[in-house]
DNA sequence: CGAGTATTTGACGAAGCTCAATACCTGTGG
DNA sequence: CCACAGGTATTGAGCTTCGTCAAATACTCG
């Protein structure tokens, strides 16, 4: 379902940072969209044990990774923004050992797996781009459990705003050292792994030392030496710069 | 360095649970093999912030990844066993956002990034299958992300030992719900972010509950059923059974 | 045996959780 | 325009899990 204006646009313009793509290629993404599809906030847009026969490229919205634990505890493993590819790996990976929940309106672009695999049979470069997209959420699961294992509350939640603002900026979403994050801080809580009451407090004290300010959606870092410190962030794993490797030998 | 023995038997043992390799493909494998290395414990095998231009296949041994907080705590994000290539990302992210390191003598084959390079461009069946081992991974660090968000210490103990369990047996080395792990409580309470105090008290639990014995080095378990429970232990990520989507449609 | 490492135990403190109540905010109907 | 309802944010108090500190015991290997 190819457009003059492609729907894949916030996947190009991602991957674009790591590799240039060709002319052709990026018809290829954008001939491999299938369908679009819009998700409440809310709505599951992949379901745990489900094997679906096609990936979804989100095109706008706020997305989340999540498991539940037995007592209904909902952990939620990476968020998602726009040009992020939220299930790619369920291309390979059956069924989905997770689900990923719409955290707002959220329009999702369809991709068949049978055209993926066609992909790694036809455009080789392609592909390996594509491979980096999930080694990069590998990487950024890598870091959370970081996070998770040795922060302390605050300093996670410094990390997340850290994070959240590179990606963002990279798409063009954050600007001036703000940008809008619509999220509760009870969903927060389910990504820092902590109480709604603790991550309230945290929230505050981060506002008390003036690194950020957080009003409705709205997240300024007035500070972010300080936050990046306090956070113990480096962005490396997000591989913000261009990367080797991509271009055939 | 083909020899009649292939080298990357173990890696190979581990792919034929995911889809059948054809001989070609093995030997392609074989032959991607440019060197052996040697590691001793605590010796590091890649290094944070360095751009391997080879990537490690592990034949033997126990290795881990993990980050080193600015405080000088070592986090351990997954373990690997023979089989496992435990830096295949490198190929397409570098520099290294993580380090890893031998957990005891780990003999290691290496596989120059322009031979992967090359398996992308002509194997792309073999192709899916190493980006479905790297997916493999990442479902690993999202379970781990859950289990340090959401289990108490006593339960993340619980879900590393079913893990490690299921993984040792894959590659026959467990039987008879038993196991070698060579890792001192010190190493284990760096994977499940605990102090070693309370990684101790924790061993000690599981004892007294009477579902596992851990002697020197060798886990036996004495009651699945109660330590997957306990641990909320659900396999579906590590992916045993075949895989569906790896053969070319 | 003895040094070094690994495990175990006890006592106390800190980070964060639960329960419970209150304030706030936004949209809706009267 | 106001009052209300339902969700969200905030605050307080007591409690649990786990960390820290310190010491003792056990194990390993020369």
């Amino acid at each position: 379902m190819s457009s003059s204006i492609p729907t894949v646009l916030p996947l190009v313009t991602k991957l674009r940072n790591y590799a240039a793509l060709s002319p052709q290629e990026e018809q290829v993404l954008d001939e491999a969209v299938a369908g679009i599809r819009e998700y409440e906030s809310g709505q599951d847009i992949v379901v745990e044990g489900t094997s679906p026969n096609h990936s979804s490229l989100l095109l706008s919205g706020l997305a989340g990774r999540f498991n539940m634990s037995v007592e209904g505890k909902r952990q939620i493993t990476s968020l998602h923004i726009a040009g992020d590819f939220v299930d790619l790996h369920s291309f390979l990976i059956k069924p989905m050992d997770h689900s990923i929940v719409a955290l707002g309106t959220c329009r999702i672009a369809t991709v068949p797996h049978a055209t993926l695999t066609a992909i790694t049979e036809q455009h080789p470069r392609l592909t390996r781009l594509l491979w980096l997209n999930t080694l990069i959420d590998a990487g950024t699961h890598r870091r959370w459990e970081f996070c998770l294992g040795t922060l302390q509350g605050h300093q996670h939640l410094a990390h997340l705003v850290c994070e959240m603002y590179l990606r963002l900026k990279q798409i063009s979403q954050a600007d001036n050292n703000s940008f809008h994050l619509p999220i509760t801080q009870g969903v927060l809580s389910e990504c820092l792994a902590q109480s709604v009451v603790h991550t309230n407090r945290v929230v505050q004290q981060l506002r008390a030392e003036n690194v950020i300010s957080w009003e409705r959606d709205l997240i300024t870092i007035k500070d972010w030496d300080r936050l990046a410190e306090m956070g113990e962030f480096d962005p490396t794993y997000l591989r913000m710069p261009v990367s080797d490797g991509l271009t055939a030998a």
